[in-house]
DNA sequence: GGAAACCCTCAAGTCACTCCAAGGTCAAGT
DNA sequence: ACTTGACCTTGGAGTGACTTGAGGGTTTCC
């Protein structure tokens, strides 16, 4: 149930707009809290008003998080004008980093994969025993103290 | 400046059990706090103090993090003996479901750098223009509402 | 005796949300 | 007229695995 007539400019509720956008309710009041959104217009009951263009919005944030990238990311993005040449390149950067992000963790996870597999194949399946566990403790004796684990926990990406 | 005598069974303050372990001191008292070490012994100044043994858990622990297991996951490890028939099960068991968990986010991460290179390749990297933020708004209008993002924002892995 | 380098505890901050409680509003059905 | 249920509102707490900071005590070196 839209608020106002089709014929004229649409504004939606929080509901129509979580449903046309993918995102949901209380996921949009929190971009809205975190500036992603200007704050919205009310109708009398105080219930915030959509318009098209903000449900569009929402849906840009969603594939911008979709592609991993960081509600500061997205702020960076959503300021700029493809108009500007400035503004272009401003984006063909935020882009390279991010990029150059999920890059660097496809590489450590393709590592982990290779670690963990090797690991799992100590274990033959037959019932007699498994080295699983005593691998495990091995490698942690053999652990190099400054180099690899490093660059884990990264928040995104 | 171990607390002991190196002959007789050593004992390190949290500084020392932390180099050798490469975790973080506070991070080292996190995890007694987590559980994932019993509490320490103290000193008479109430100083924690660490033996050979703890600085090996710490390693343990670093290594399955580096693995990037869920602090969950690791508790399950260290509970585990490995002369016992089904603990070494469950280790097998939370080796496979974690290896499944990085294969996952690794075919995810791929389809990322696709579209994300994809994206980027927009700029031709002439001065005239480039079309990146266009073509993020667009393809905004053409995300699909239910299918694809959904199986983001994983906590580990 | 004074400064650096340790150690302690407890609390709050990080990120991107989700969940909960307590309440107001609205349309449909009995 | 009343109830039911589906909405909407706000604010605050919880998540995971930490890090950072405040505010203080101790120990060691010069």
């Amino acid at each position: 149930m839209p608020v106002s007539n089709p014929q004229t400019a649409r504004g939606y509720h929080i509901g129509d707009a979580a449903r046309q956008s993918g995102v949901s309710a209380p996921n949009i009041r929190y971009y809205e809290k975190e500036k992603l959104l200007a704050p919205m217009g009310r109708s009398e009951n105080s219930y915030r008003v959509y318009s098209d263009g903000d449900v569009h919005q929402l849906r840009f944030i969603r594939l911008c998080r979709a592609l991993d990238m960081s509600l500061d990311e997205v702020r960076t993005l959503l300021g700029l004008d493809l108009k500007i040449k400035a503004d272009c390149a401003t984006a063909r950067e935020a882009l390279d980093g991010h990029l150059a992000h999920v890059r660097a963790r496809l590489a450590e996870l393709k590592a982990l994969e290779k670690d963990l597999q090797a690991l799992r194949n100590r274990c033959d399946g037959s019932n007699a025993h498994c080295h699983i566990i005593e691998a495990l403790h091995e490698r942690a004796d053999a652990l190099p103290l400054k180099a690899a684990p490093a660059a884990l926990r990264k928040r995104h990406v």
